[in-house]
DNA sequence: GTCTATACGCCGATAGAC
DNA sequence: GTCTATCGGCGTATAGAC
């Protein structure tokens, strides 16, 4: 029992590093890019030693790996809970918008990690370890629009493109700084220009 | 006169040398990104040695520089000639969108540098050497478009970037695969939903 | 003037000191 | 078990050989 509680003791505190590291990592890859970042900022950034680090991690791209897996897992949760929780297709896309803008406030970093870096990077093995690409739901919900006559008969992949396209780019713009104010300030026109490009008639 | 011929063919030469090396860089920058191309890579590509390289390059960032300015500025002067050419915005626009998408057939690395490096890379220091960044044209399109009741009343930055942000991830699509037929088969569709969502009433 | 060999620094990863 | 010192490798840039 004793010995139980010692050892959850020390889980916590390695599951507190792993946080640590991930998180400075995910600044740093969010400011500067995978490759640009080395161990030693992240070390510096962290304040844990080197070799924690790879007690933690087995190599850099490992760090990037477990990131982009978390991140992307809890994008495909709040997206599956939007397609859950809305019925009309309009609904659910505007939902996602909302999401995306709110998340971009909160957490731009992890916005510019999962849709400004190059994956490619350190992806380069095809396999996510069962981790499905952040947007597949939103190709769902789009495709399904086209089958109930919510959304314009167009190939879905260019509809999904299109929407994924101004969304991503509104973002861009506002992390760069080109957009000034808040993005729910932008909501009402960017949704307006969504809409009327994919709706039915 | 003579003295004057032999400078000239050594110029060419020189010149000869220069293009082989940015064809080469911009090949490689396209396909690994610029921090992941060693100048090792562009001696090999390009068949053209070291010494060469820093003989007419000062270093790596010079070289990705002297690329983008180049390549910027063309695309600039085709986009000017568009403005030029034709009378109503919806006209120049669909040129734009017919550039774009036939540059991303015919020069793929082009479009992928230009549209899809992080330029922040190489472009530190804010000064472009008197370079106009490749898409301002656009936005000056648009904002007249606007003026002239056109195009919807909507913040110019939303409407450019609605724009853009469709036009460039059909373009990713295309250049990863996704989209396995020319642009060219795609046009109507995807004109048919930038228009829908830009234009007035 | 052209190329090859090398200096120098940085990074990822490890192994040995405490 | 932790940390720090270091190794090997690579990448940029240069300096010296031809």
């Amino acid at each position: 029992m004793i010995k139980e509680t010692k050892e959850n003791i020390k889980q916590k505190e390695k599951d507190e590093f792993r946080d640590q590291i991930l998180d400075s990592a995910l600044n740093l890859f969010a400011a500067k890019g995978y490759s640009n970042t080395s161990i030693e900022d992240i070390k510096r950034k962290s304040n844990i030693s080197t070799s924690r680090i790879y007690g933690q991690f087995k190599n850099k791209q490992t760090i990037a790996k477990a990131l982009y897996v978390d991140l992307a897992r809890r994008m495909d949760d709040s997206l599956c809970e939007i397609a859950r929780t809305n019925t009309t297709v309009r609904e659910r896309m505007r939902a996602v918008v909302d999401l995306m803008f709110d998340l971009t406030e909160q957490a731009p970093d992890v916005m510019r990690f999962l849709l400004l870096s190059r994956h490619q990077e350190f992806l380069l093995d095809g396999e996510l370890q069962g981790c499905t690409p952040p947007f597949d739901k939103v190709k769902d919900i789009i495709m399904k629009g086209i089958k109930t006559g919510e959304i314009r008969r167009i190939d879905s992949l260019l509809v999904d493109g299109c929407f994924q396209g101004i969304i991503i780019r509104t973002i861009e713009l506002r992390l760069d700084g080109t957009l000034e104010k808040p993005l729910d300030r932008y909501f009402n026109d960017v949704w307006s220009l969504v809409w009327s490009a994919v709706e039915a008639i």
